[in-house]
DNA sequence: TCAAATAGAGAAAGCGCTTACGTATGCCTA
DNA sequence: TAGGCATACGTAAGCGCTTTCTCTATTTGA
């Protein structure tokens, strides 16, 4: 470090106010034991000098870094159209993260897992922050075992309980109920078929769930598994779609198990010239904010995405706190009623 | 902290190693005066432990945090709706610039300024941070000088110079000529008219200035401001559009600000009838990713924005490596052709 | 063969802070 | 007026690491 950067201690604050630095660290705290005149003098040397006390001593002696961790995965990708989106929803997840710890005082550190450098990186951060929110799939399970046990750990959108961490999940079941209930219910479509994600995927799982939950409150026939699945991308939507047209005949309307996936399905129907909603109605999940700009608008599942990065920051501190006990969270979603549905809504 | 969480320090290293904590310290920093064995042996043995370094103390001992500081403006949206995308533009610098420091083995650590909180948040994260990039406007010009003093900083998109501080920024004015000559000298339209951002903006003000380079190469008259200005966001775009629809006589093209006033607009000048690119081109200035999807595509200008992150990481090290003149670097932008100019291009 | 150079390793002094503990002072009670 | 107890403040011991200095083997050269 070229030297030219010369930070005040706390040594020199207390000397220019002729004080010990027991006296100044007390009045940095809040901490009682000093007088009113004197909290004053030092705060005001303070002041004077710009002093600004090293995160990393403090860090040292036994207090906090303020700082937390956040881990998610970076889905790096090889079609940059496809990833796009992804991330965002990251983005967002980080924003509510940020958002929430600012106003608690204190610093996010982000860090992108790259599949290979799990481990080792989530043991690199680990030593600099307090406490860690780890998104689902961004570590290998064995390593948060072992990072859950050397720092406070909440875990995000993971299916799989791990001992000694919280949980925090949004609502998917719910959300697939609920959109289901809408084609079925409002619009009485005679078909409503669900598309699937990666079979291994709890979030896929769970959506499917929830469908089927919706369509046996309506006493409808339940299926067994998804129509037909994909993996969430945009290009296995247009996959899908594709297939579904060369069976000759369509479903009146299709619950989407996410966004991007339906994106490529309307995109291929509506070039083939099927008509949206008017042939088939589409709905997806997350409400990507692209959802809005698409021609017709697509009826969607809010994920709740900031609020489930201030709720992750908001448990981690009540972890911090001194809680022992986990907790388990779910957040709500809601249903976005734009055009895709058969819905005249402008959003406007 | 509860006691809970036991971290292995470098003397429990030594001591089950049987050597003293400053040959640990040596191992951990593949520094030469170890022998061949005992580095293996010291290795295995913090292997066995889980034992990683704790960053606080070695920051403390003089040291790199290993961390570096983010800031950018959170330019929360009242409507949430508004500020979806600009948020959007900060997201993929901060992602590039995560991505840079993985590779250097540096965490990243963002912190959004409200506009209130700007100079007590830069102060606080400075402390835990090695160097800073922060965005224009995040930070109050005064406290940046202050920062720039006690930590090496770059700024990113400023066009205000300060002493002590790397330049980052992207190419607006190539970009804006760009798009403008475009407009006159490949379609030849015959009016191509410039709608601003706000008019303190050194962005919208250099966009504007690569405009006016544009038509006075082509020998066209040059205005002495922008037509119309908003202030960046979809909703001035929407006004915009109405009060340009109000006036009777439709422009043959317009060079817009950036893409959000470009979105809003479009989307009122579709929705009134008009024709784009038919009647009005339009062209926007970032290429958020919303820009592929709109319909038509908006031929806009392309800031290379994780390159700008990944960039300011790369000048901040070089800073950091003890370079004591700060540099200035302008990245390019490229012009992205869709359909709203009237090219007939398909994207896919 | 012996002095001199050298590699490997340890001892110890901080880095800037927190905090338990010790020591004055003032004020109250008996 | 002596004893007691707050209250305000200072002292000093770390926190876990880096780093300089020092010491001991061992090697090298003449």
């Amino acid at each position: 470090m070229p030297s030219e950067f010369e930070k005040p201690t706390i040594y020199e604050v207390a000397e220019r106010a002729g004080v010990s630095i027991a006296s100044v660290s007390r009045v940095l705290q809040n901490k009682p034991g000093v007088s009113e005149a004197t909290r004053k003098m030092i705060t005001s040397v303070m002041q004077e000098l710009g002093y600004v006390p090293s995160n990393a001593a403090r860090g040292l002696a036994g207090c906090r870094a303020g700082i937390i961790g956040l881990i998610f995965p970076d889905l790096d990708d090889p079609s940059m159209e496809s990833g796009h989106e992804t991330l965002l929803y990251f983005d967002e997840i980080i924003r509510g993260a940020q958002r929430a710890a600012r106003q608690e005082g204190i610093a996010v550190l982000i860090a992108a897992t790259h599949s290979a450098s799990g481990r080792e990186l989530a043991l690199s951060i680990a030593s600099k922050v307090d406490g860690l929110v780890v998104m689902a799939r961004s570590v290998p399970e064995v390593d948060m075992r072992s990072l859950a046990t050397r720092i406070p750990t909440v875990l995000l959108a993971a299916d799989r309980h791990i001992s000694g961490v919280d949980y925090l999940i949004a609502d998917n079941e719910g959300g697939a109920a609920a959109v289901t209930r809408h084609l079925v219910e409002y619009h009485k479509y005679p078909t409503v078929k669900f598309i699937g994600g990666p079979s291994n995927s709890p979030d896929s799982r769970a959506r499917f769930r929830g469908y089927c939950k919706a369509l046996a409150l309506a006493n409808l026939e339940v299926p067994k598994s998804p129509w037909m699945a994909g993996d969430f991308t945009e290009a296995s939507g247009r996959r899908i779609a594709k297939v579904i047209l060369s069976k000759g005949s369509l479903p009146r309307s299709v619950v989407v198990g996410n966004d991007q996936m339906a994106f490529g399905m309307m995109k291929v129907l509506i070039s083939e010239g099927i008509k949206v909603p008017q042939e088939v109605a589409i709905t997806g999940f997350d409400d990507l904010p692209v959802a809005r700009y698409l021609q017709p608008g697509l009826t969607t599942v809010r994920q709740p995405m900031r609020q489930l990065g201030a709720e992750s920051i908001r448990l981690l501190l009540v972890r911090l706190g001194g809680a022992t006990s986990p907790q388990s969270v779910t957040l709500p979603t809601e249903l976005t009623l734009r055009q895709s549905c058969g819905c005249v809504n402008d959003d406007y």
